[in-house]
DNA sequence: CGTGAGTATCCTGTAGCGGGAAGGTCAAGG
DNA sequence: CCTTGACCTTCCCGCTACAGGATACTCACG
């Protein structure tokens, strides 16, 4: 009745690529109707949806913490403590990423300044990398 | 005859899973020697190899990256501008994701802060995904 | 009636391994 | 001599979150 769209016009209202949206569905994040002649059909609702996940995904949230924040989306009843919980253990690791990248930033700036660059084949950063301790943790 | 050793002592010595060794040599990254009975033996350069591998994975290098590095290495009249030239460029992978998470850092802590985190329905966090724009970038 | 745009499904590939199956090898113990 | 158990081997599937492409349909338009 009102504004059901094809998955081109979901994809552009959404900025999702349309084979994300076909994904979405088949891992049953989102679940269309289907005209009859099997075409994907979205609702206002399912459009909403699309764009809570597209935004929760640009915030770094991983598929299934957004099926988990989708499901308390669509609970109308859902204590927001919740929804709290989910979003301050994703800052956490969040948090954990960028201690872990400044560590690496940090020994990887020190070995590109200390090395001449130029056409010697003395390279510090090629020591360090030979002889250096396992280091700092990983991305 | 010097320290040729099992893939088990080789993990060992270099902090790396089995696995891992045994995947770095299915593309290429290593070649170590075979005995009679077909068991993978490692020598020392290999092992140095190995640790240097591991040593630029845990700064954040890809494999690709670490191919790269390995083929400067073991030129000994590479000129050090080349692998200056690579760290640069995987320094600014860094400092652009490091940027990113920031930025999503900085708006998920907005939200959970302004996010009463009870058990009343009332979520801005839910609010803030159902309505935002796409916003900053992605990890 | 054809044509081009849009849609459908299905299959493959990506990075960097981890888990586990099925089987060979080797030294020590009974 | 045989067996156990700790190694080692290869192979194949799984993961994340899609992208790309092949093949086939459906539909509106001229």
């Amino acid at each position: 009745m009102t504004e059901h769209v094809s998955i081109s016009e979901a994809a552009r209202a959404t900025g999702l690529p349309a084979k994300t949206i076909r994904y979405y569905e088949e891992i049953g994040l989102i679940r269309p109707a289907r005209a009859e002649n099997r075409y994907r059909v979205f609702g206002p609702s399912q459009l909403h949806e699309l764009a809570f996940t597209a935004r929760a995904r640009a915030l770094g949230f991983s598929i299934e913490e957004c099926r988990a924040l989708l499901a308390l989306y669509r609970d109308k009843g859902r204590a927001s403590a919740e929804v709290k919980e989910i979003a301050r253990a994703h800052l956490a690791q969040i948090d954990a990423k960028i201690a872990d990248l400044t560590a690496m930033r940090q020994t990887l700036a020190h070995l590109v300044e200390t090395c001449a660059g130029d056409d010697r084949p003395d390279c510090p950063i090629l020591a360090d990398l030979a002889r250096g301790e396992p280091s700092p943790g990983r991305p």
